[in-house]
DNA sequence: GAAATAGTGTCTTTGAGACAATATATG
DNA sequence: CATATATTGTCTCAAAGACACTATTTC
């Protein structure tokens, strides 16, 4: 569209695209799992520079015509190996300042994910391109670019709404144990609740899990009746952190 | 940089600048204020296409070298006439749909303001470029662009906020009455909250408000003690919807 | 049966909410 | 004094948390 053209569709000179700075969009991802007692973060390691050969939360480039959220699923897909429809994926927060990427201006749209961990081999323990890392274990400034910042604000969210959503279950399996749903809440909020009191609380929430009339049995002890996630969203009484 | 150098300094080919649509980036405000019992938003009036004539949410593009809540800050200071210091400003959510701006690939990283409402005529009596509108009266639909949208994200979010931090207060002045108080949370609300427990509740958290030893008569009645926002910033116990 | 884990029952304390009662102003 | 608004006091009920107790498994 030239100059002329544009003006004659009413569309204001200053807003030619070639006025203004080439601002590149990305979306990063925060996808959190959690294996009690720790809650691990998916890193890839970088190839390229900046911050070769460091940790970096996955992400990429939003397309000419994706949106920030398309991007965000495909990354989630790609590295995660997750389906989107098993997930939780929601928007964080954006984070645009001028110099968090020393190449070019980047605006990274942040998002977090909640998963329940596929079965891979521990972080650490393999070279390959993605891992799962124990928050506890990511240092300050361990991570490139600014996301040891993004990962904070992911923690943060997640603290924030165990306490007054369903979120937990997205942590868990199809079925899960009450004391896996508690392990959830112990490992995120670094804390230990009351297995009794926190057994009626849930399911005195409408909607949070529906049992499965299963029970399972994990070495010793009396089995564990096996729930599923109900269709509930948000939380009528709130969980509290211990 | 040439596509040589580029190589050489360990960036890889795919970052080259021009090689990324142009994005522009825009940061678009949500300014509240509570004139009791309405809620209130500053919306202008756009001049120019698209939208020409319609009202939008104040908001401007992200300079090359400045960071979108340096943008923010700036929109609100020009816009609302408020010291950046007095209001309270905090990040919402990033709208980057291709599409919802008709002219290019707009992604707009949204703020939400609380302001206390400086003297201005009411809404819609004046043909000034900026005016406040009663969030009640806001059809759908009549604001620009997905601004709409923007406007529910930040009344869901101050909804939320008044329940768990002391936020309230930026929507009062210097000193307040608790009736201002509660008319703040009345209208955010929409409901009524009984005054004597609301009194002892808002007493009862911790830095939430300070007595200031004085007393304002507005009409009839007893006199109203008045408080000053304290320096708390999160409620120990939780005010509760009616 | 001992130990381990799961789940139920009960008591105490705390806070929320309803609402009566009191205080202090105006007309 | 009647009325209006502000503030304090009191009572009741619901929920949170501590913890004793019961249930069901493995070793």
């Amino acid at each position: 569209m030239g100059a002329a053209l544009r003006r004659l569709a009413g569309v204001p000179a200053d807003y030619d695209p070639g006025a203004f700075p080439p601002f590149a969009v990305t979306a990063d991802l925060v996808i959190l799992a959690v294996r009690p007692p720790a809650v691990e973060v998916l890193v890839v390691r970088r190839a390229e520079a900046p911050f070769a050969g460091a940790w970096a939360l996955p992400g990429g480039f939003v397309g000419p015509e994706q949106s920030p959220v398309a991007a965000a699923q495909d990354k989630l897909r790609d590295k995660a190996g997750v389906a989107v429809e098993e997930a939780h994926l929601e928007q964080l927060a954006t984070f645009g300042e001028p110099g968090r990427d020393p190449r070019m201006r980047v605006v990274s749209v942040a998002y977090l994910a909640m998963v329940a961990e596929p079965a891979v081999p521990s972080p650490g323990r393999d070279t390959r391109e993605a891992a799962w890392m124990d928050v506890a274990a990511v240092d300050r400034g361990a991570l490139a670019f600014d996301h040891d910042e993004i990962l904070d604000a992911g923690l943060e969210r997640v603290r924030a709404k165990l306490e007054y959503t369903t979120l937990a279950t997205k942590f868990c399996g199809p079925t899960f144990t009450m004391a896996e749903l508690r392990g959830v809440y112990e490992a995120v909020w670094n804390t230990e609740l009351d297995p009794p009191n926190f057994n009626r609380k849930v399911l005195a929430c409408d909607g949070f899990v529906e049992p499965t009339g299963e029970t399972v049995s994990v070495g010793r002890g009396r089995p564990a009746k096996t729930y599923r996630a109900g269709s509930g969203r948000l939380l009528d009484l709130a969980i509290r952190r211990g």
